[in-house]
DNA sequence: ATTAATACTATACAAAAGTATATTAATATT
DNA sequence: AATATTAATATACTTTTGTATAGTATTAAT
């Protein structure tokens, strides 16, 4: 893939960068945005797959918004709900292969905030 | 730097990754979410400099906005408000260090979000 | 039969984010 | 003197996001 910087510069002309770009930009934004679907991938990246465990990981997190958070990480196609059927029935949450691949991202966000700390101090 | 990953893995018994981590991860959060930032910091790549030069390269956006979202990115250190003492005084928003190097993690999302429409359809 | 655990949902509310519309202050142009 | 331009700010409002608290359904354990 080019860089956003060089496509700028070839799409002078028109001035816009492709639309197909701006799409996965959105997408990408509304994957991540808010208080808490980070906090959730970096838990499931943790091993903790259960909703209590989910509970107890995620500091001050309601069930109210853990359910909430989970279903559209599921809609969005960021983890699998998975039931065994067992007695007690168990359900797990997985990142699917999309929501393991954040973690490429959450480490570029990590190292471009360290790198920011340093610039401003 | 070590990978989310990896750190996860190596800090196993605490369950928890270096708080310095966590704080980066929520400083870059904090510095690209809402609706308009990112849109902000494009259109300043692409050398919109100017208040106006924005608000018509920034669709649907309102002064109200333009005018409280680069307030934040200043107090961020993302840009910095250049004035020119010339009659008619002329302003610049100009990307700081900082701010220029969010067009790397800018790539690293867009790509995220061509990979994941691909995976998911 | 009562209590507890897991995995939630319902209702009401508060706070944050964003929108719509009007207005301002300084200067320049006609 | 009236109008236009640039760079905003003010006020009121709506929408979205998040919180607080309580309750439910299923199963298991005592």
């Amino acid at each position: 893939m080019n860089s956003f910087k060089e496509i700028i510069s070839q799409e002078e002309a028109e001035q816009q960068c492709p639309q197909s770009y701006v799409m996965a930009l959105t997408d990408t934004m509304n994957v991540i945005s808010g208080k808490w679907k980070l906090p959730i991938i970096a838990s499931l990246l943790k091993g903790k797959n259960r909703f209590k465990d989910l509970l107890e990981n995620i500091e001050k997190i309601t069930p109210r918004m853990l359910s909430k958070e989970l279903k559209e990480l599921e809609m969005n196609s960021i983890i699998a709900r998975k039931v065994y059927d067992q007695t007690p029935v168990l359900i797990k949450y997985e990142l699917t292969a999309s929501g393991e691949s954040l973690a490429d991202l959450i480490d570029v966000m990590i190292d471009w905030g360290l790198t920011h700390r340093n610039n401003v101090l």
